[in-house]
DNA sequence: GTCTATAATAGGATAGAC
DNA sequence: GTCTATCCTATTATAGAC
């Protein structure tokens, strides 16, 4: 007795691909159709897996898959911007790999943010608290390096503000205008605007 | 004979709404719901009118709907910003009149930039060149205000894109917050980064 | 020009076999 | 864990009476 495999051997075989490999490939179908317009159609084909198995993935259906992704890009940035911002190395450095980080993660300016596009319709509601939780995070790591490059405090909470709004705005107006020239633009000014001594 | 009234009297009768005040319903909808997310249920429910009705001012559906509110916010905005920015007074004052129209416009903040939920979702390929122009326009218009204050032509054009990037960031950072803070502090600062002499 | 009624389809979600 | 098949509802859109 006691030799079939353990149990969970037998009734849960390995899954195709690890949850993160699918909340990764679920990641642009909400970056370029936002919440609403993400169908499970094509979160589906994006995933190459059928629905019923997404919701193997997520029981509470597309709204946990969204909250999944918004949780994904948040540990993104946790680890490509928030992390080197408090690294070793001169702040204009750590400022310059979050920036770096950024511009691959936009396509220079040709994707939408993820975020942006959860803050409007059925999103909204859904994820607000979990957004804004994200926002605020990002915006005091990036006053805390202004604040050690020199920036009093409360000068540096308002460019770390600023340089959000700018990076978020860069990607609507670039979206509009079908250039991504201005949020390069927008980049490479951040630097300055928020390090330089008052 | 001839006794009947004129045939567009008789078989067209006058409208409940004109059209354009159709049109103003329909705006707050895809305001608050960008295109995917707004429904004809919705729509038809913040006009009053029946889904046929609708139809009758819109034959393209959601998407002329969506064109014509498009079309209503570029010509609120012809008047409302860019008229005031070509008008009589000093530049301060022009501005200002242009960013008290926003601050009313989008609630102080607690409204979201129905252009900028254009970009995304099914949107953005049905109205990319529209919204193209509408930005290019508003642009254009802040950067001959700035030369017209002595701003030198190059660095008026960056500086109008930065204002609208700036309004459009502050938008979706005061939405993701759930805090309207930021939208007023970004319209606050507008003239000075904008006009000043470099 | 507006309505009620209805068509036609796409959407999100579940059941049950393997 | 994944699939096929299906359900149910909401959605877009149309028909036809008034």
């Amino acid at each position: 007795m006691d030799l079939d495999p353990p149990s969970d051997t037998f009734a849960m075989p390995a899954p195709l691909l690890p949850r993160d490999q699918v909340v990764m490939r679920l990641l642009p179908v909400f970056q370029k159709h936002g919440y609403d317009g993400a169908s499970l159609a094509e979160l589906s084909a994006a995933t190459g897996l059928g629905k019923s198995s997404l919701y193997h993935y997520f029981p509470g259906g597309k709204a946990d898959m969204a909250r999944a992704v918004i949780e994904r890009v948040e540990q993104w940035l946790e680890e490509h911007a928030i992390r080197p911002l408090a690294g070793p190395g001169a702040p204009e450095r750590r400022l310059e790999r979050m920036l770096k980080a950024l511009d691959g993660f936009y396509g220079g300016g040709r994707n939408a943010c993820v975020l942006g596009n959860m803050v409007i319709g059925g999103a909204r509601q859904l994820f607000q608290a979990q957004l804004s939780a994200v926002f605020g995070r990002w915006i005091d790591a990036l006053a805390a390096l202004a604040v050690e490059a020199g920036v009093p405090q409360a000068a540096a909470r308002l460019r770390a503000q600023d340089a959000v709004i700018r990076i978020e705005g860069a990607l609507i107006v670039a979206g509009g205008l079908g250039d991504p020239a201005p949020f390069r633009r927008t980049l490479r000014r951040v630097p300055g605007d928020l390090l330089a001594q008052a």
